[in-house]
DNA sequence: TTCGCTGCAAAGGATTTGCATTCTA
DNA sequence: TAGAATGCAAATCCTTTGCAGCGAA
């Protein structure tokens, strides 16, 4: 990765916690090194993260963060707009930052591996706001999600055991 | 509803039971009254009821019948293929009924009032073995929630207190 | 008569909450 | 300095499991 790439994904992030300061500044609410080190760990993780993960990944760099906190403060965020919080079936809750300009997307799920793959269909965008239409629904929001398996067989081996 | 409806709608419930039975007898496992009665609550109660629902039904023709049973009998019901297992966000699990010739079908759900709504979309069937397709995925299942706001404001408020 | 099935109570896992203490604004 | 935020432990909620007795085949 070069230097300017580095740069922009800094000021990316950067983006992100101004984002959320703004949404605790403009509710009365305070900034602490926790809400900091938590929205790191995030974008640090990737999308799909649980909440148990966010925990270590903080912990890394502050021992004393409780899982409490860790909870508190994804629900804070995800009511920021800063992140998504996803239910795959009966899995635990996981997280994925909203980045500036992003569209929404679907998932596919491998059944083999658990490997979750994002998607984008504008067909499939079109289609539903026809679906809500028709059955005279104001569309608010909608999820997709598609199960099977992957042709990656090579992940699928090394992600299984 | 006709003499000839209810006739018809009894012989579907029927075959609902010999489907359930014949996996039991497949599997070397056991008919009993609780998972008689409990089909029976199942069917009674209509689509998208949890088990405590379920539970409570069949308490009606039973009141022995305990929650761990119900748990047990839904999962062995699933399992078979008579039921399907839904999960709505972070909501308890619902169940309905795989009734025979029924097709796939996906969900509405209202914001306001938490009604379900069902529908069947053949484009949308046909665009989500396309996305996969592209993905590189071999597609077994599917699930779609639209969420929004039914304009039945009648439904809603009737619901909401 | 054999096991599978049951009800009960206890255990489980994920998430939330109460509370005394700490820290931001 | 007020009151929001934290960490810890305890509490919740839904679901599953262990076990001793019961019942279907």
């Amino acid at each position: 990765m070069t230097v300017s790439q580095d740069t922009a994904k800094a000021s990316v992030r950067g983006r992100v916690h101004e984002t959320f300061e703004t949404y605790l500044t403009k509710l009365g609410l305070r900034q602490t090194k926790q809400r900091r080190i938590i929205l790191d760990a995030v974008m640090m993780l990737g999308p799909h993260v649980d909440a148990d993960a966010i925990a270590s990944e903080a912990k890394k760099m502050d021992k004393s963060i409780g899982l409490a906190t860790v909870y508190r403060t994804l629900q804070l965020m995800t009511e920021s707009g800063v992140l998504t919080e996803r239910q795959f079936g009966k899995e635990r809750a996981r997280f994925e930052i909203n980045y500036p300009h992003q569209e929404h997307h679907d998932h596919l799920i491998c059944s083999d591996c658990g490997a979750i793959f994002e998607f984008m269909d504008p067909e499939l965008e079109r289609l539903q706001v026809q679906i809500a239409q028709r059955i005279g629904f104001q569309l608010r929001d909608h999820r997709m999600e598609l199960f099977g398996n992957c042709m990656n067989k090579e992940n699928c081996e090394r992600r299984n055991n």
